[in-house]
DNA sequence: TTTTTCAATGAAACCGGTTTCATATTTTGA
DNA sequence: TCAAAATATGAAACCGGTTTCATTGAAAAA
């Protein structure tokens, strides 16, 4: 098969230097198009193929995107990553994945990673509790782009959506159905998300004039687990006290929020209404269906490789999308590299509208 | 930051050559202990680490290993992935992810990727109609594993479970409960492991003694759609025609079954039973609960890449354990290199073991 | 017609490592 | 004590591209 041929080769059989070549490889403009047809011709059927390494080395890029992704196994970041791939897949970019954990702090690791200089930027994916080191590597002109989590506001660029509102509307969605005691289950600190979350579902509470209760606050771990756990507490306290809703921070809490009512013997949503928040594949079969607030996770992962390759590579296509049709109408002139990307509520049966609105109406 | 150093900065301030940096880099035995420690000690200091991309060019070899992955949506692709992303963070390699779908050929894609150079190794999980042209691939010595998929026998790497003796035994399982009349859902044509499956199914059934009924087996294509369509044309049979036992190709089509059974009033597993396979992490949490067969993906992940690495750099620590332990345990002695691991079945409430095993013990 | 400008191309330096080969130093053996 | 072998190290070639700079021929301007 045709392999370990150089650029070298086929200039010598096009009967050009390495030099044109080159250029017909980068499409540079000054080639003259008979001979770019005849090298792009021979390269075509040696099927030849440059090599990304030696590239790599003389030219000081890479093509290739470093995506720092937190365990697949978590339920919302394989949707994520289709949309990644799916761009990645029409350029000629390729994707090396770090998987992290964040609940440990890898930064010696990422000054490792970046020191090798393989990577010409970076995805980071619910980065955690490593925010902060990214945003240095930023601040040194390192291109990143962040998915879904940050820490203080700053100009690094983001996509993701607005955890504040959504939590505010999903809130305000088990309010509207009549509901007054309402508890909320807390994601884990280190993601920026659960506060914002927890912070638009007391900011709901407050605006319907519900004055807050921290005995209906609990924390939890965004995983099944970590809802059963708070669930357990929750149906503990004396019945009489039980909220009849709970706003749950994400879906497979509310997943094990549902299993442990159910074990109880407490109705969902006749005794207690349930709001989740992400709308991970499992939600739309849970027992009962879960009303949710949906993440748009695929566009979320196309928009930030899109966004991030604009800055890489600037002649890249995709930057003639984006700066027109898109980043104007959501960003404010100050802050031009965040893409707040829509949530919407999936009402289900879960949260119990089916059955009341029909009456209500 | 401790950015842009070179291989050269660091010989100048160890007060050594290159050669000599590079021999530390490269764990060489032919240097002095004392030189070593001092060139590591500046290392770590300036916190130096090899441009990739030089050091790809200049050795020939890669320390990227690229992994061809299905869409990570595919819901026993992620923890397989996990497997794989534990092995290669003790390894000074990264992963080059590659998404493809099984569905089209990408030999194309495939042998541009591989003109280029990038990794030095290829971890092929399910390539589905791929593996043909893997197998050439393998055959001009690129290393390479694939994970649970593979074309007619050859002595291409290979890690995964029996198919044809697990789907036996899910089948010889509802046997044992007393079924006799038991369907088959078939998964998709391209996946070998689809016909291992059913061949293995219809195995038990001659072994008891039952003759393979063809208007039992249909034809699936693993999603929870085609579980849907299967099952609707199933119970869309006279009802006296049922089978009373179902070992469906995958837990996702499993479940799409019991969606459909629920619409139609069907009772699991009281009118019919249902197996499974895979164990995915929705299967524990269905209504009813699925048994199904297990395979050990992160194992399969694990192994697969420790596999790959002893492939890649035999003075990688994985050789060590792999011979010694695990290979000669498995495998006959003309194939050194399939691994081969065991699959459990997971016996829930879906298969009505529970129900029937306290009456007849 | 002569000079200037520009497009097309090649020669050679360079990117940051690895590897070969030669050299200097030390250890071993006779 | 002196030759032979082993050890530690440096100089330089090399990997396969990119990029700069010089050169050539032709088109445009004077």
């Amino acid at each position: 098969m045709g392999s370990k041929l150089t650029i070298q080769d086929i200039a010598r059989l096009a009967g050009v230097s390495k030099a044109t070549v080159s250029r017909v490889l980068n499409q540079r403009s000054n080639v003259n198009p008979v001979t770019r047809e005849r090298v792009l011709r021979i390269m075509k059927e040696k099927s030849f193929g440059p090599s990304i390494t030696a590239a790599g080395l003389a030219g000081g890029r890479t093509r290739l995107i470093g995506v720092l992704a937190p365990p697949l196994t978590w339920p919302t970041v394989p949707e994520i990553m289709r949309g990644v791939a799916e761009v990645i897949e029409c350029t000629s970019y390729e994707i090396v994945l770090y998987s992290i954990s964040p609940a440990r702090n890898h930064s010696d690791v990422l000054d490792r990673i970046l020191a090798m200089k393989l990577s010409s930027g970076l995805l980071a994916i619910l980065p955690g509790q490593l925010s902060d080191h990214l945003r240095g590597l930023y601040e040194q002109s390192l291109p990143i782009v962040t998915i879904d989590d940050q820490g203080p506001p700053t100009d690094m660029p983001w996509v993701g959506i607005d955890n504040r509102i959504s939590a505010y509307e999903a809130t305000r969605h088990l309010i509207e159905l009549g509901h007054r005691r309402i508890a909320h289950i807390k994601g884990p600190e280190i993601f920026r998300c659960s506060l914002e979350r927890y912070d638009g579902y007391r900011q709901a509470l407050l605006d319907a004039g519900i004055e807050p209760d921290p005995k209906y606050v609990f924390p939890g771990s965004f995983e099944i687990t970590g809802g059963r756990q708070q669930a357990e507490a929750l149906f503990s306290m004396n019945a009489r006290e039980w909220p009849t809703a709970i706003f749950v921070g994400n879906d497979q809490m509310a997943f094990g929020v549902l299993t442990v009512a159910e074990a109880h013997g407490v109705r969902i949503p006749e005794d207690v209404a349930v709001v989740g928040f992400d709308d991970i594949p499992l939600s739309a079969h849970m027992k009962p269906t879960l009303t949710t607030m949906k993440q748009p996770l695929y566009e979320i992962g196309k928009r930030a490789v899109e966004l991030l390759l604009s800055f890489i590579d600037p002649q890249n296509p995709f930057q003639n999308d984006l700066p027109e049709d898109r980043l104007p109408s959501s960003i404010p002139t100050s802050q031009p590299f965040r893409i707040q990307l829509a949530t919407s509520l999936i009402v289900r049966e879960s949260c119990g509208a089916s059955r009341k609105l029909p009456v209500s109406s």
